[in-house]
DNA sequence: TTTTATTTTGTAATAATTACAAATATGGCA
DNA sequence: TGCCATATTTGTAATTATTACAAAATAAAA
């Protein structure tokens, strides 16, 4: 077992199992944002009795703790994404995949930093952009 | 019937029907962003017999029209949404409530209208900032 | 190794949305 | 105005994603 997602198991004060790590290790790293069923579909070949619950509930643990984040770009289901940085989302209407926008460029999309905190007297914990259109692939294929 | 909701009927080239009339007054100036068990809980008041399909079929007809937009901020359910000019939105992680945000102030928000149609290749078709946080009456109830 | 609390599993329940076919109503036309 | 073809509505059933639950299995502390 990589140390590494040992570890980030552990500081979210979780009992390292083998279920928790596989999914930690299928996500490290993938750009895909993956749905709940995608993630269950891959790791059942190198785990053929890991359940549905299970990797919802790790999902959602890895979540709330802040180790993961869950994207709502698509329509249809909850999007996983290992990345926790600030960045933003495209989803392409024909073929669902998401892919990965850097906060400001390419795109030019500039959030004043001084006044993301307040809004007409609401407080703001999160902005996400969500941008969609034909990807690259797709648009190729016409 | 009020001839202006008829007309907008009629412009998408739609049988003008009682249920359809009902829907799109009911949404006319309705900031509340309902979704489709919303509208068709509140129709059922004066129209008691309207079926839950029929609010449904209707909303996507709309939408795929462009007279109304769905808007995806709220996880659980699609919400729908008269003002078809561009804006954003503000959800509420308490209270479920949807605020519109202007496009650019108060939040300044600036995107460069140079670059919105390309992006990394794709095509881009539309953008949605998507802000969460605590709206102003569940804060002050804190 | 024993123990106990946590986790996993399999299954059932819930919630939103979509599919379908029979009954009904709309709008064009005689 | 009345008839008719087609579009629409309805009620119900199916589908899909997600959550709830309890018994069986397991991790980690003692
Ligand atoms: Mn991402
Ligand atoms: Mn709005
Ligand atoms: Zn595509
Ligand atoms: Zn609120």
């Amino acid at each position: 077992m990589a140390p590494n997602i040992t570890k980030k198991i552990k500081e979210i004060a979780l009992r390292v199992t083998p279920q928790r790590h596989a999914i930690l290790k299928f996500l490290e790293g993938n750009v895909t944002h993956p749905s709940a069923e995608n993630i269950h579909h891959k790791l059942l070949k190198k785990m053929p009795n890991i359940s549905f619950t299970t990797v919802y509930n790790t999902l959602s643990k890895l979540v709330e703790a802040g180790k993961i984040q869950e994207v709502y770009i698509d329509p249809n289901k909850k999007r996983f994404d290992p990345r926790i940085d600030p960045h933003h989302h495209f989803y392409c209407k024909v073929c669902g995949k998401v892919f990965d926008v850097g906060y400001d460029a390419p795109f030019s999309v500039i959030i004043n930093p001084l006044n993301t905190k307040k809004l007409d007297g609401h407080q703001v914990d999160e902005i996400q952009i969500y941008i969609k259109g034909l990807c690259k692939d797709c648009r190729s294929k016409r």
